[in-house]
DNA sequence: GAGCACTGC
């Protein structure tokens, strides 16, 4: 045990402001008798009135008026989502049927903001108050108030290229800065511009900035000023009033109550040791209340989950009242929920999880926050094409961000286990998306967008100029550009309209020639989700845990934890590849899936049947659902392209004619030593280990998915259809 | 013979 995580100090809390206790209506007060909803829509009121923007009501709605753009920034619980296109709708902003939309980052927060607000005005859903987000629509015609994701709003914008309906959009969370985000506000500031330029002309709508081709527009329209709010969480506001051509900020106040930060004297070699120790130290010396510690993943909260089981153990039986409860995405959601269940009395809930936890879950009861710095995040090289984890450094920004997590319902603590020192050496804010990822699909958007030249596109921040004509050249190779740079017609086209990697969109529209659309739909659809193969580690069955044990000796771990889920998957596994054995799965899933449904037509049992299938067959039943959701999703855009899903039936060797010619930039070859080269770059890779073509190692392979762990492995394999790949690749090359 | 931060269309 390291002792630097004992001794600690403690800092001026960062995070207050003046508090005033609201008087709560209890609603199980008073008579039973009286009327609930009555009492509901009162106590509603009140805490409308209560949140601290209720007192700026009118002077936002003014800065709105008088402002084209303007930022708020809003510490949490500012009440600034709910409240702000309630104010702006009774302030006249949606006359002549214009709509209020608001964006959000995640899907959960566009539905359950979009529900709170239209139990706020008293309306049922997708009337006056409506959210959109994908595969769900919940607006209509009388929708003026509609939440949804940034996602979707670019989807609109394809169609609708100066978005006609609204008269206001509020980009929420816009500090997250995701890459939907940050490529939202440079379309939304040359919307802003076109609009403003018509108007003020008051000439039809013509422009050379945006694509103009679709037919309600071309009437002679006049379209308003489109106002824009960037609402931010964070402290900083002048890199968007920046980019906004000097934009006002207006701060509104949160409701937060003061917690305390207190840092370690010196770095922690450890962090796992660290936050193992801080645990039981918060827990023997400091009073009731929930801990929450960050960690980066989940073999580590494993870890920890089993250490402080381990440890407790050496307590006093009166102070081992410790209940740990897991949290990370993957997880199961019911089991994700078990950190909404009350904590018993007399015990102290200790939630170990990822940066879930961060934003998008937000847990009651937590006190003290664990937060040892760290985070494990996605890194991209652009001239590999290649993505990996790493573990690596917060920023200020999400330090704040964990330790506003303790003081949600009271004042809090949070434990930062490095010293102040370490903390003023963090970046501010983290490094938004779109500098460290693949740009392909952000190029062929802005190209469908009618943006032609992207090094030029006024970013907020701009990404690297290499990582641009990486996605360029790659989208040209598909043959979504023409030589001169421009979308071609009607490939890109195509390609821009699918919401989906332009690799795989290529590989539908190419399998239409190749007549096999029918099988390359599925395994565009079960590639898009995450892993569909659920290998669960703990939950042995007894009967596995002594043959377990006794194997033990022989095997390593791995190989039994996984000795049960191999052989429940090996009945769907093709020898041409994993590719097939991804359509094997979801054909059984859909007969399966059709099987309960001739005997119910109940949704609700279909769907327990359907898990339970998953379950037997080591199946992510969330991940299998999703790909479900994208395939008829995808087949609705194919009807609506007039392309018929044919099938290839059983001739295999043309579905890998087609996926060699789809994925030819994927090709890769065997060496002498049984490791692969890629063919386009000379890249050294191994084939992952969960591949059935792991064992067989053929000459030639196709892949979908590099990526780099301990080695630089390729999964999603088939085999090559050499004859198809030599029309791209010299012989010998 | 191995490993999965978090989102989104």
């Amino acid at each position: 045990m390291s002792e630097g995580a004992c001794e600690r100090r403690c800092f001026p809390s960062i995070s207050r402001s003046p508090l005033k206790e609201q008087k709560m209506v209890n609603l199980n007060e008073g008579s039973k008798t009286s009327n609930k909803s009555l009492d509901r829509k009162h106590w509603i009121l009140q805490q409308r009135r209560s949140l601290p923007i209720a007192s700026v009501e009118r002077r936002l709605v003014d800065e709105v008026r008088k402002n084209d753009t303007i930022i708020i920034v809003g510490e949490t619980g500012s009440g600034k989502t709910t409240q702000l296109p309630q104010y702006l709708f009774n302030a006249g902003f949606c006359r002549d049927g214009k709509v209020i939309g608001i964006t959000q980052p995640r899907r959960v927060a566009a539905v359950t903001v979009a529900k709170r607000v239209a139990e706020e005005c008293d309306v049922q859903l997708g009337q006056k108050v409506g959210y959109a987000i994908r595969f769900e629509d919940a607006t209509s015609t009388s929708t003026r108030i509609k939440y949804m994701t940034d996602g979707l709003l670019l989807r609109e914008a394809l169609l609708d290229p100066i978005l006609s309906r609204y008269s206001v959009i509020i980009v929420d969370e816009a500090h997250e800065r995701t890459v939907h985000t940050d490529v939202l506000l440079g379309l939304l500031k040359k919307v802003q511009d076109a609009r403003l330029k018509q108007h003020k002309l008051d000439k039809p709508y013509i422009n050379n900035v945006v694509k103009f081709d679709n037919e309600c527009h071309s009437s002679n329209m006049k379209f308003a000023p489109l106002k824009l709010i960037i609402m931010s969480a964070s402290l900083d506001a002048k890199g968007f009033s920046e980019y906004f051509c000097g934009a006002k900020a207006v701060y509104v106040q949160g409701r937060q109550y003061p917690v305390d930060i207190l840092y370690t004297y010196h770095p922690e070699p450890d962090y796992v040791d660290a936050t193992l120790i801080t645990i039981f130290q918060i827990h023997l010396d400091d009073g009731p209340g929930d801990i929450l510690a960050f960690l980066t993943g989940q073999e580590e909260i494993e870890l920890v989950d089993m250490l402080v089981h381990e440890r407790l153990k050496q307590l006093p039986e009166c102070s081992r009242n410790i209940l740990t409860v897991p949290i990370y995405s993957s997880l199961p959601s019911e089991q994700q929920m078990n950190v909404f269940r009350p904590t018993p009395s007399n015990f102290r809930k200790v939630i170990l999880a990822t940066n879930i936890a961060e934003t998008s879950v937000t847990i009651p009861g937590v006190k003290y926050v664990i937060d040892p710095g760290v985070v494990k995040s996605r890194y991209y090289n652009p001239v590999t094409g290649m993505e990996s984890l790493i573990i690596m450094p917060i920023s200020k920004a999400q330090a704040l961000q964990r330790s506003g997590r303790a003081g949600r319902e009271g004042p809090g603590k949070c434990f930062r286990l490095y010293p102040e020192s370490e903390f003023w050496k963090l970046i501010d804010s983290t490094v938004p998306e779109i500098k460290r990822c693949s740009l392909s699909n952000v190029v062929l958007q802005l190209k469908a967008l009618g943006f032609d030249d992207i090094i030029g596109f006024d970013f907020m921040d701009k990404p690297t100029r290499s990582a641009i004509k990486q996605s360029l050249q790659e989208l040209y190779l598909l043959g979504a550009l023409t030589d001169d740079c421009k979308l071609s017609d009607p490939v890109g086209i195509q390609m821009a309209r699918f919401p989906l990697d332009p690799i795989y969109s290529k590989a539908l529209i190419l399998s239409g020639e190749f007549k096999c659309l029918e099988e390359m739909l599925i395994v565009v659809a079960m590639l898009s989700v995450e892993s569909i193969f659920y290998s669960p580690r703990e939950k042995l069955e007894e009967s596995v845990v002594i043959i377990y044990e006794m194997a033990l000796l022989y095997f390593s771990p791995p190989v039994i934890f996984y000795y049960k889920a191999r052989s429940a998957w090996k009945k769907f596994s093709s020898p041409d590849g994993d590719h097939l054995t991804l359509v094997t799965i979801f054909r059984a899933a859909v007969e399966y899936r059709e099987k309960i449904r001739s005997a119910t037509n109940k949704e609700k049992a279909i769907d327990k049947s359907l898990s339970r299938w998953c379950r037997d067959n080591f199946i992510n039943n969330r991940s299998l659902k999703h790909a479900l959701d994208v395939h008829s999703q995808i087949k609705v855009y194919l009807e609506q392209m007039d392309m018929s899903l044919s099938s290839c039936g059983d001739d295999v060797l043309q579905f890998r004619r087609c996926l060699t010619a789809s994925f030819f930039l994927n090709a890769a070859e065997k060496q002498p030593d049984g490791s692969y080269r890629v063919k386009a770059n000379g890249q050294n890779v191994q084939i992952h280990p969960s591949s059935v073509l792991f064992r067989t190692k053929p000459e030639c392979i196709i892949f979908t998915e590099l990526i780099q762990t301990n080695q630089i492995y390729v999964r999603n394999i088939s085999r090559a259809w050499m004859p198809e790949l030599s029309q791209y690749y010299d012989v010998e090359s």
